[in-house]
DNA sequence: CGGTCCATTGACATCTTTCAAGGCTTGTGG
DNA sequence: CCACAAGCCTTGAAAGATGTCAATGGACCG
């Protein structure tokens, strides 16, 4: 456990980055000329987006709230394949061919939606646009190998603490008695999301408020007490640290602690 | 498990298919103009390709073989986050931060190399250009999406089953004995994509002989005996038979049997 | 106040990994 | 052509982790 040391202290710093993600890496913001194609979809929990409407392929932009992507196999239970934060960008043609997909927002949120050809034409005409496309890309994707590597590898406990590692970086807020943040989904969707079983995934969870590393929640909200040695518990954390910096395009944290 | 005999069905339709790819859903060739700007690159078994070279995003795309994406975390063993088949395009800017990831053919093959921005540059241009990378990232994007189910939700028996239809529908070539095709990995390189244990995997792939599903394989060879039989044990059958159809930018099988 | 939904927790069954031994294939050198 | 070494694959037994089922408790809603 060489590592471990450093693990930690990388984790520290990246509460600090945590505290001042204001002045993250500057980003390129979302171009304006997209808001007057869109429909502004105001989201709440419970709700499903149509990925396509009418056979139309559309586009689909974060811009407040978290959405989840899910996926339905025959013969298998539900799977959330991705979260959707602020920026990201969703089209209907990432969804696999004969598979039941829905998109669902995790609680109240602004999604902008378009037509996929609309948006094409924009990225044409409009090198802004296409800059921020290929940056929301490449954060996603390098998001999603790192699911997958979370799936494939992880013990349970440690894709749990990935997931709270994760959450604390997009959406937490510093108080003074640690990182807090929404949850916006109930067990049994994060255990679709970290492919594990609900039951299993309550018994983690009280573990981890044994062990000091997170408060007790109300409903719908986490604590997490030590970010430090939470993250040291996760091998994904760094790379996490890394893209929440890097992928901001809207502080989802502001001075409110 | 009603929907057995119409997963089985549906699958019988997937050999046909299989048998006549050359004619699936007429997808847009690789334009031309890309050939002109690209550094072209022979692969073969072992060798790695940098992602990124002197810090400039990269480009790749697969023209023949498979290549291999393989992350390895601090404190966590490798995993194969995907596997890009013909007509997959890569970019550097994919790869988490703070991760070490590799870019490994798996055997030989031909891959093409250029500057992201010399590629951004000719989509810009290019409709047709433009047209290529959005199906292929769409096409990639599906992929993904179920290989995340697949680590989610099935069983490690269900995982195997689902790389042995995909590699079948991608790589393989129908015989009178069955459907037989190239296995570019050895058993820990599967083993790192299933998510699973080498062990495993060698017990799974013998309990799938004894039940007749599949031949005795040469060295890196495996042959399918009854491709419907192991499509029905696979939730993801369906949608990776359709995908390999719409997909299919250079048939992968000739009428070579 | 009672009902419903969700979370927690224990006991137990099942699946998967680990460790270790042995067999098979491949390549090398006599 | 054969012997040997190295690497990979297979397989058994035991340990460990995770899933399943069922009972309990708590929060929210009417």
């Amino acid at each position: 456990m060489a590592s471990g040391t450093k693990t930690l202290s990388e984790a520290r710093k990246g509460v600090s980055a945590l505290c001042s993600a204001a002045k993250g890496a500057a980003l390129d913001a979302l171009p304006a000329a997209i808001g007057l194609q869109a429909a502004i979809l105001r989201t709440r929990r419970g709700q499903t987006l149509a990925p396509s409407f009418d056979g139309v392929e559309t586009a689909f932009i974060v811009r407040a709230g978290v959405l989840t992507l899910q996926l339905t196999l025959p013969d298998s239970s539900r799977q959330i394949v991705a979260l959707l934060f602020s920026g990201d960008v969703f089209r209907s043609n990432f969804i696999p061919p004969h598979a039941e997909a829905t998109l669902a927002p995790a609680g109240t949120g602004e999604v902008w939606r378009m037509r996929l050809a609309s948006l094409d034409k924009l990225a044409a005409s409009d090198p802004a646009v296409t800059r921020y496309l290929d940056q929301a890309l490449a954060n996603q994707m390098a998001r999603q190998a790192l699911h997958v590597a979370t799936l494939g590898q992880f013990s349970c406990e440690q894709r749990v603490v990935t997931l709270l590692v994760e959450l604390a970086l997009r959406t937490g807020v510093s108080l003074p008695s640690g990182v807090a943040f929404e949850l916006p989904f109930n067990r049994k969707d994060i255990a679709d999301y970290l492919g594990l079983n609900p039951d299993t995934l309550s018994r983690i969870m009280s573990r981890l408020k044994t062990a000091g590393l997170i408060g007790h929640s109300e409903r719908n909200r986490a604590v997490v007490r030590d970010f430090p040695a939470l993250a040291a518990r996760s091998p994904a954390a760094r790379p996490l640290l890394e893209i929440s910096g890097r992928g901001r395009i809207e502080p989802a944290l502001g001075g409110a602690a």
